[in-house]
DNA sequence: CTTATCATTGCAACCAGTCGCAATTAAGCT
DNA sequence: AGCTTAATTGCGACTGGTTGCAATGATAAG
């Protein structure tokens, strides 16, 4: 389903903003911060406030149609959700990230909820650490 | 050992501003913010610059002494580490934050060491979802 | 097509955190 | 105690991100 009408079913507006930074995110080959979409969203249609980039990509995410990491630095980067759901290592001596397939983590989902009674939500996750040849 | 060796050692210098924070750090009794850190410190000893609050954690963070959190809300807080590494569950509905002893992560951190040859540093994770109960 | 409504945007002020640089000062030495 | 010097602090400017508010404009109804 496309993310316009998820859009519109939810009652929320199609706006040139909007159509643009879902553009964006589509075409992006990696994970991208808010700044390199408001860059290039700008390129084509100049003027968009950066206000607008924050608040759109919140919409989406709690509409569950891009995923937000946090790959340290300081920074969040974002995705369409449909490339899939996965985690990053991020070693801290080379600089270098990897992914990982989200169902590592499944036997911790099972003790939490089991154990907690707490359902975690993880879908993007950040983990820091270093290489085993990078010692 | 104490704060105050370690930094000796290394070849830090002891100030009274990293004797204010230490100090406010170990009579904290949670987590607490690099801006209430801030305020507390100033309450004694005024105009402490906020840029050394920030670098003081960063320097005592990358020498073991406290550990860093994100609990969520785009903002981190600091622990000193004698206090224990645990792990938080951060409702996302009711907004309730669990403490999760950390060697849950244990079956995690031995799978990415063998599979992705990775060596995880998890000390301490906000994870998010939501309690059974608020469902 | 025109109008009305309310979601959305742009704006401007603001806040947390970072950085380069000049002034200060802790600590070792005499 | 006084001197030296390199680490540390404070300052001020800046950046990324947030927020309240007034202006705009997408959409539905007439």
């Amino acid at each position: 389903m496309s993310c316009h009408q998820t859009l519109k079913e939810k009652g929320y507006r199609i706006t040139p903003q909007r159509t643009m930074i879902l553009d964006v995110l589509h075409r992006a080959e990696k994970h991208i911060t808010p700044e390199e979409i408001h860059l290039q969203v700008c390129a084509i249609y100049p003027e968009v406030n950066k206000s607008t980039i924050y608040r759109t990509l919140e919409l989406l995410k709690s509409l569950g149609l891009v995923d937000e990491t946090d790959l340290g630095g300081n920074k969040l980067y974002y995705h369409h959700s449909e490339k899939g759901h996965h985690h990053h290592l991020i070693c801290q001596k080379c600089g270098k990230t990897y992914e990982v397939d989200e169902d590592v983590f499944d036997p911790i989902k099972e003790t939490l909820i089991r154990d907690y009674r707490f359902v975690p939500d993880i879908r993007h996750l950040g983990i820091f650490g270093h290489c085993l040849t990078c010692e």
